[in-house]
RNA sequence: GCGACCGUGGCGGAACGGGUAGACGCAGCGGACUUAAAAUCCGCCGCCGCAAAGCAUGCCGGUUCGAGUCCGGCCGGUCGCACCA
């Protein structure tokens, strides 16, 4: 071993060895047992983030450590390569998207390999080649033959600057989540999955998955948003058709006193034929969409219809309201108004002068009508009962939500529903760079599936492409076709798929990309399901839920066995670092880069002020923030690498959190890891230098020995559980470095002595190999002569280490402490409690005093209460 | 508004089933080595105190021999959903 460590050698040489002996590509083993470590999968947008290594380092961290657990372990990588970045990119530097993207995921793998991730580049796919794509093709058409994908007209979310429309989970508060322009609403012809069939089993499965973080899971809940209610029929004076409106509070039914409709629900268009200011009213009211709700908080707008419907108990007549708040896409785009329990409509009512009745009442009293605050309720409570609802009154919500579905599904005039908040999905883009939609349109047979002989639909790389429009919807010669059903002239779908597509079933291919007869075959069902996932939590919903949608369509095709993708999931969080600004002239902040920023110090090294280094001025101090290019805050990882080393990057990386909370960088704790490395191969070197350590005899050690061996078995414990159980990175290396200080306070070099330090060092080598593997490699080399450090066995526990002649405990008087004790192994309470009353300070603070209790915890401590 | 999570030194964080609050690291201070610096090593490092003691985990209260941890109520923050009938 040298006597210096040289990062840049030592992983330029582990590095070598694992493309020598291809060390992370693993084949299908049914004798061992698999374990599957996925990470996401990038967009090639040029170069790494540090995002991205921390999410990486956390799965290669799991990976290793699963692999020296003895199992055979997957962990494949590749690349979410289509996107609208490249198109952009494409007009930006008069490229072409797909030379853009090649060029940035080449750049990127060399990235990932100098980093020293354990990935077996074998498997690698990039979802915008057709050998990947094509079976995307294949499966949407298998899906439209079984009536799972459906065209439709719909008003769709437009975004004006990405001219493309966006599905609902990509508005991001009235806002398109790429390029933050607001939405507006068109409409256009759309492909659609039908997601909402499976509803119900994406809900309940997720019950299943106990492996995954509560905070997942209720927002998928809340995002799938199961209600059951009741659907039922108005009568409306003058119109042959009834208006059927859904309601989750059928108990509520004798407090209403108007409807309301969504301005394009065909009552008010029918209305606004014959009243033009109802016509103007409708008309703002659709335009204002999603992007007003965001400028006006909400703010409820209605006009009335002009007619009235039946109230189908009483036979009331009760106005027909147009309302801005009535969402056509759910339920019957028709609600019944119960001002009195529900803060909406009662809203609405206040604003234009509407009834409000009181139904409910929590303790069977009824008060004034208009003082309403004393019994308005608005939730379901346990002691609710009915009021002023004739023959149902006393009935609590329960019975009187069955009694009066009862009475509607008698008469044929309602019917008990679920319904779900989810939409389906909406898979076409009007964008280039993406999976062409796999779909031939023919004036006599309509749109008709590509056959799966012709397939893949590929798409043109060696383009021309200067503007927004995609080149193959301005190229007629790739459009046209002939028609697969009738053998006519025929034009080809040029939209292309959301690249949620190529994300959703991408897991399954790893394992077995080099098919090219079959998506998937029996290696699949080996590997999946994935074992452990991790990913940005950004991804809770969207990813994760169109994945879990595809694993389910594809084992309905006899593709996989498995219900669900991820057993364990991980959720990284965000990696933030402090801001600096100034502010222009216009008041606009400027964001300043903290590499810029010299920082002075108080006494106690809190920031007094901070200067910007080339005109040394000063810079106003901005929170901590998510690393951004819109806020000059990010750390290019590559700068770390070069300077430091991957290994110190990794170290820091897993050191300064847990992997699931927010990760606040620091460069100056990038040097302290650093430094912990160079002190980590001192000492390792300088043990080995004194040349081979004897072997080790356990009964013949003293007591410094011991202690160091019970320190070191000690912390073996603690990390496999942090590694294993608990997946606190940070603790680990914590421990790790802890018993580190105690090896460098151990001076002993008698032949025992120094076989207690092989044994430490070598298992701290093995403890460290999942975080820091290149400088591990090069340890084990020093401490054992080989290479096969990737292949070692996780250090066990020696049980007998752990040992103890004595314990430490400690003594409380009123439950504050007033001594530390040693006491034997195995005394009993009696004797722990006569050492600990023999303590001199303890004796000061009983003071005499009779003792009304005593507590003794073995092992732990003793309280007196007096 | 609804839902989830979180408030601990100058900073990142630890304390895992209620049992020594502040592990480990960073920054800072003092010292050794050096012509000097870097690197390295040793020591100090929550607040108040000379010390003993006292006070300290956002705030108020409760349960308990004992609360950062459990319960109730506030205050503050982060994330998600947001007219869902």
């Amino acid at each position: 071993m040298h006597e210096q460590y040289s990062p840049a050698e030592t992983e330029r040489i582990a590095q070598a060895f694992w493309a020598r002996n291809k060390s992370f590509e693993v084949k299908e083993d049914p004798a061992r047992e698999k374990f599957y470590c996925l990470s996401m999968f990038p967009y090639p947008s040029g170069k790494l983030h540090m995002g991205h290594v921390r999410n990486y380092t956390i799965g290669d961290v799991i990976a290793r450590y699963q692999r020296m657990l003895g199992k055979n372990v997957l962990q494949p990588m590749g690349f979410d390569a289509f996107g609208l970045p490249a198109e952009n990119a494409a007009i930006a530097h008069h490229t072409q998207p797909a030379k853009w993207t090649y060029a940035n995921m080449d750049y990127m793998v060399g990235q990932l390999q100098r980093l020293g991730f354990a990935y077996d580049w074998s498997r690698r796919l990039d979802t915008c080649r057709p050998e990947y794509y094509r079976w995307e093709q294949l499966l949407f058409t298998r899906l439209m033959k079984k009536g799972l994908v459906y065209r439709r007209n719909a008003v769709v979310n437009w975004d004006p600057v990405d001219q493309t429309v966006l599905a609902n989970e990509q508005v991001v508060d009235g806002r398109g989540w790429r390029s933050g322009a607001l939405v507006e609403r068109k409409e256009i012809p759309q492909w659609f999955l039908k997601i909402t069939a499976y509803a119900q089993e994406l809900l309940d499965d997720l019950d299943r998955l106990p492996g995954w973080p509560e905070a997942v899971k209720t927002m998928q809940r809340n995002w799938i948003g199961r209600s059951e209610g009741l659907e039922l029929q108005f009568e409306v004076e003058g119109e042959s058709e009834p208006l059927t409106v859904y309601t989750t509070r059928p108990d509520t039914l004798m407090g209403v006193t108007y409807m309301a409709v969504a301005a394009e629900h065909p009552l008010a268009v029918k209305a606004a034929a014959r009243d033009p200011q109802l016509a103007a009213f409708l008309k703002d009211a659709v335009r204002s969409g999603v992007a007003e709700a965001e400028l006006e908080t909400a703010e409820k707008k209605g006009m009335p219809l002009g007619i009235h419907a039946i109230h189908p108990i009483t036979g009331e007549k009760v106005p027909v309201w147009a309302a801005n708040f009535v969402l056509m896409g759910y339920g019957t785009g028709a609600v019944m108004a119960v001002p009195g329990h529900d803060e909406r409509d009662f809203a609405f009512a206040h604003k234009y002068g509407l009834p409000i009745k009181q139904v409910i009442a929590i303790d069977g009293e009824t008060y004034d009508a208009d003082r309403w605050q004393d019994w308005y309720a608005d939730k379901v409570h346990p002691q609710m009962r009915l009021v002023h609802s004739g023959e149902y009154d006393g009935l609590n919500h329960a019975q009187a939500f069955d009694a009066i579905a009862a009475r509607f599904e008698r008469s044929g005039t309602g019917r008990r529903r679920v319904n779900f908040r989810l939409r389906d999905w909406g898979v076409s883009r009007q964008r280039y760079w993406g999976c062409p939609i796999p779909v031939i349109y023919c004036a006599k047979c309509d749109a008709v599936p590509v056959p799966e002989d012709q397939l893949p639909v590929v798409l043109p790389e060696d383009v021309e492409f200067t503007g927004v429009k995609s080149p193959i919807k301005a190229d007629p010669a790739w459009r046209k076709t002939t028609c697969p059903s009738c053998g006519g002239p025929a034009e080809r779908e040029t939209d292309t798929f959301d690249t949620f597509m190529e994300s959703s079933w991408y897991f399954a291919r790893y394992a077995c990309p080099d098919n090219d007869t079959q998506m998937l075959d029996a290696r699949a069902d080996y590997w999946l399901p994935v074992d452990q996932y991790i990913g940005g939590i950004e991804h809770a919903i969207l990813h994760l839920l169109y994945a879990r949608f595809f694993h389910k369509l594809m084992r309905d095709e006899g593709m996989v066995a498995s219900d669900e993708p991820f057993t364990h999931l991980l959720t990284q969080g965000m990696v933030v670092k402090e801001t600096y600004y100034r502010e222009s002239a216009d008041g606009k902040k400027v964001w300043i880069n903290p590499a810029d920023v010299d920082l002075e110090l108080d006494a106690k090294g809190q920031p007094l002020r901070a200067r910007l280094r080339s005109d040394g001025g000063p810079v106003t101090i901005g929170g901590v923030e998510k690393m951004s290019k819109s806020k000059n805050n990010g750390v290019d990882p590559q700068a770390l690498i070069d300077a430091y080393g991957a290994d110190t990057v990794r170290l820091f990386a897993m050191f300064a959190a847990p992997p699931d909370a927010s990760l606040d960088w620091r460069d100056d704790g990038v040097d302290g890891a650093s430094r912990f490395l160079r002190r980590l191969w001192r000492g390792v070197q300088q043990h080995v230098a004194v040349g081979p350590a004897p072997a080790l005899d356990k009964a013949a050690l003293n007591a410094e020995q011991k202690a160091l061996r019970r320190k070191l078995h000690e912390t073996v414990a603690k990390v496999s559980d942090d590694f294993g159980r608990r997946k606190t990175f940070n603790t680990a290396i914590a421990a790790i470095m802890e018993l580190i200080n105690e090896i460098g306070r151990f001076d002993d070099a008698t032949p025992q002595g120094r076989a207690v330090l092989q044994e430490a060092w070598e298992a701290v080598t093995l403890m460290l190999q999942p975080i820091v593997p290149h400088i591990c490699h090069a340890l084990w080399q020093g401490l054992r002569g080989r290479d096969d450090l990737l292949d070692q066995r996780w250090p066990v526990v020696d049980e007998s280490a752990l040992a103890k002649d004595s314990l430490a405990i400690v003594v409380q008087v009123n439950g504050k402490l007033r001594a530390n004790i040693e006491v034997a192994v195995g005394a009993s309470k009696d004797e722990i409690a006569q050492i600990a009353l023999a303590d001199e300070n303890v004796r000061r603070f009983i003071a005499g005093q009779p003792i009304k209790k005593q507590v003794v915890v073995p092992g732990k401590l003793v309280n007196f209460v007096v």
